[in-house]
DNA sequence: TCTGGGGTCCTAGGACCC
DNA sequence: TCTGGGGTCCTAGGACCC
């Protein structure tokens, strides 16, 4: 006994932070050029996006911005400018939403769609049909590619973007899927990075083909019960995640990295509290209360800690926040250099909404 | 080489309760 | 005196995603 066969539809834009500054800087197509933190090669950031050209390089996103310019000394740096790709990404969105309200964006650039279907209608018929139309129309009205796939779960349908990019359109039927994930590098599946692919060489699997024929309570004791079930089903393309159009978040949190590592408890103090302010700021205008408070302290060399407090009544007042992180922040060793601190809230509740009451015994 | 910032989910041990 | 099992919550850390 099974459901009907689904499709989903998963839209990648490609490369999409420099793209879309392309749209406005038409003099740097062809260029190699990189969007990431301040736009300066030599601060402390990451590559947020790269063109194709820079990827020849060998820059990818997460890379250290000081190793991308020692690459490709002569790329083109842009800061992040994330309000643009914020309205970019609404008329993208929009978009999609024309065809269906199962639409679940994944970040600013990504997002699965699945479609309605009529008892008399081929899913898979109808969402390729849709999936080519929305191709074409952010080619057009939107003026930039992306990567669409179409297959029968999330898992598939981001898979064939993956490997049909850049402004590629593929189909993953159910026929083809054994054949598709036999060859794969385990790498290449949502869930698997660089930890579970090292680990999992250790244990002499390269290929999804391979983990798909590994026993699940081998992977099991491998990687734990939750981790391991992921790893087989996933090898074997099945994935029953539903298409989820909006989340309620878990938790708001701000971080900073400094420029210069530093052991000034009062600067240290200053960034947290002003962190504290825009995190407190975002739980009031979005109306959420949190229980939970977290502080994150990263050292010079990485190591990095967090100390969380839960307060019986949640809330979202800076005074009552504050008070909770400054307690957190003596409770950490300030004698060592550190080059990250940050704050989080979390268990959140929505405001106006009671908890719900404990030990009430329905029916 | 030198590693952002915003999230999600999982694990494991201990406390506590029934 | 010694020994249960299940469940939830809390804390800290870790892997992963874009």
């Amino acid at each position: 006994m099974h459901g009907k066969i689904r499709a989903v539809i998963h839209v990648d834009m490609d490369a999409f932070f420099v793209s879309v500054e392309l749209k406005r800087k038409k003099g740097l197509r062809g260029k190699p050029v990189i969007v990431g933190g301040d736009g300066d090669p030599q601060s402390r950031g990451v590559v947020s996006a790269a063109s194709y050209e820079a990827r020849r390089f060998g820059i990818h996103s997460g890379m250290a911005l000081r190793r991308a310019k020692r690459l490709c000394p002569g790329a083109i740096f842009l800061p992040v400018d994330y309000a643009l790709y914020e309205e970019e990404s609404e008329r993208f969105m929009d978009i999609l939403r024309e065809y269906t309200d199962l639409v679940e964006s994944f970040g600013l650039d990504e997002a699965f769609v699945e479609m309605r279907c009529a008892p008399e209608e081929d899913p898979f018929e109808k969402a390729i049909t849709t999936a080519r139309k929305i191709k074409e129309r952010i080619r057009c009205e939107l003026k930039l590619t992306a990567t669409v796939g179409v297959a029968p779960n999330k898992l598939l349908a981001k898979l064939a973007t993956e490997l049909a990019k850049p402004d590629g359109f593929m189909v993953i039927r159910e026929e083809d899927v054994e054949r598709v994930l036999r060859g794969l590098p385990v790498r290449k599946l949502w869930g698997v990075g660089e930890k579970t692919e090292k680990r999992l060489k250790f244990l002499g699997i390269q290929t999804v083909g391979e983990l798909a024929r590994t026993p699940l309570l081998h992977l099991v004791r491998y990687f734990g019960r939750a981790h391991g079930t992921m790893l087989h089903e996933y090898s074997r393309g099945v994935d029953t995640s539903p298409v989820v159009p909006f989340h309620e978040p878990n938790s708001m949190s701000r971080e900073v990295t400094f420029e210069k590592d530093t052991r000034d408890v009062y600067f240290i103090k200053e960034v947290l509290y002003e962190l504290t302010k825009d995190v407190a700021k975002r739980l009031r205008e979005e109306g959420y209360r949190a229980k939970t408070f977290t502080i994150k302290i990263r050292y010079y060399d990485f190591k990095t800690i967090t100390r969380s407090r839960t307060v019986v009544t949640p809330t979202d007042s800076l005074n009552d926040m504050w008070t909770v992180v400054a307690e957190l922040v003596d409770r950490v060793d300030t004698t060592q250099p550190i080059r990250l601190v940050g704050v989080k809230a979390s268990g959140l509740e929505k405001r106006g909404e009671k908890g719900v009451q404990k030990g009430f015994n329905y029916g």
